[in-house]
DNA sequence: TATAATGTTTGAAC
DNA sequence: AGTTCAAACATTAT
């Protein structure tokens, strides 16, 4: 899950904000029964990740390709890697990774300044990361959390399409204002990603190359091609992007 | 029925 | 000893 439709759970789920936990269960093997009592301070997302917060430490949990929720409401056939129940409800993770970390960890190892559907995310500061990569694939960069925290293959892919700029461009290559172009596309198409789920709508209708067969641009044919580090799958117009190498 | 896809972490292998 | 890379996890539509 992108970080875009994370935010809106992370801001449904602001509902649990300032109740007590009465008894927590799941498969993670954590210490889950250290928050029972305890009360939920906040719910919010950074990148792809989301977090329960506590006192003094959250849980952080990533839903990865498949993971979801349910609230006061058990999903059939699958158990709850993490359930909280409250006196007036409950709400219960799956195919989720749920770790505990501490309050002051979680300021060090997540900067909003890269979060792309932060209020707080700062251009000047991810140019200044994404610059460093010269020798990286621009394909590779923007699926780097710790550069475009929240981008995954969805955006990566509009991104790239939006800025005119090949899947396999080499970062030291690609003119700063091109590389620029592509950091703000990305923080726009993600922004439109948002506003899309915030209204439960999907995001299919917006995708101009995640996907699709047919450019918009130029009619052509759009190859489907894995790339980079992470053999991610890139769609690529040749005639419409261009290859800076 | 097999495959592929909105991913990350881990630990074996080199 | 540092780097690389496949495995693991697990759901659902095609």
């Amino acid at each position: 899950m992108e970080g875009p439709p994370l935010k809106v759970i992370a801001e449904r789920l602001a509902v649990f904000k300032g109740k007590k936990v009465k008894s927590a269960s799941g498969t993670a093997k954590i210490e889950k029964e250290a928050t029972i009592g305890k009360e939920v301070e906040g719910v919010f997302s950074r990148g792809k990740n989301l977090f329960i917060r506590f006192a003094d430490f959250s849980f952080r949990i990533h839903f990865l390709m498949f993971g979801s929720y349910r609230i006061n409401e058990i999903k059939s056939g699958a158990k709850a890697r993490l359930s909280l129940a409250f006196n007036d409800g409950t709400l219960s993770f799956y195919n989720c990774p749920v770790s505990i970390l501490r309050n002051d960890e979680i300021e060090k190892l997540y900067n909003e300044n890269i979060d792309i559907t932060s209020e707080k995310w700062d251009l000047e500061k991810v140019m200044e990361l994404a610059s460093k990569m010269r020798n990286e694939l621009i394909c590779d960069v923007l699926l780097d959390q710790n550069v475009f925290a929240g981008v995954g293959n969805i955006i990566k892919n509009e991104a790239l399409f939006l800025a005119k700029v090949h899947p396999l461009s080499v970062v030291g290559k690609i003119p700063e204002e091109k590389l620029k172009e592509v950091a703000l596309k990305a923080r726009e198409f993600s922004l439109l990603f948002y506003e899309a789920k915030k209204k439960g709508e999907s995001i299919d209708p917006y995708l101009k190359t995640y996907g699709e067969k047919e450019c918009p641009a130029c009619k052509g044919k759009v190859l489907r091609k894995r790339t980079g580090i992470r053999n991610r799958i890139s769609f690529i117009c040749p005639p419409c992007q261009v290859l800076y190498a």
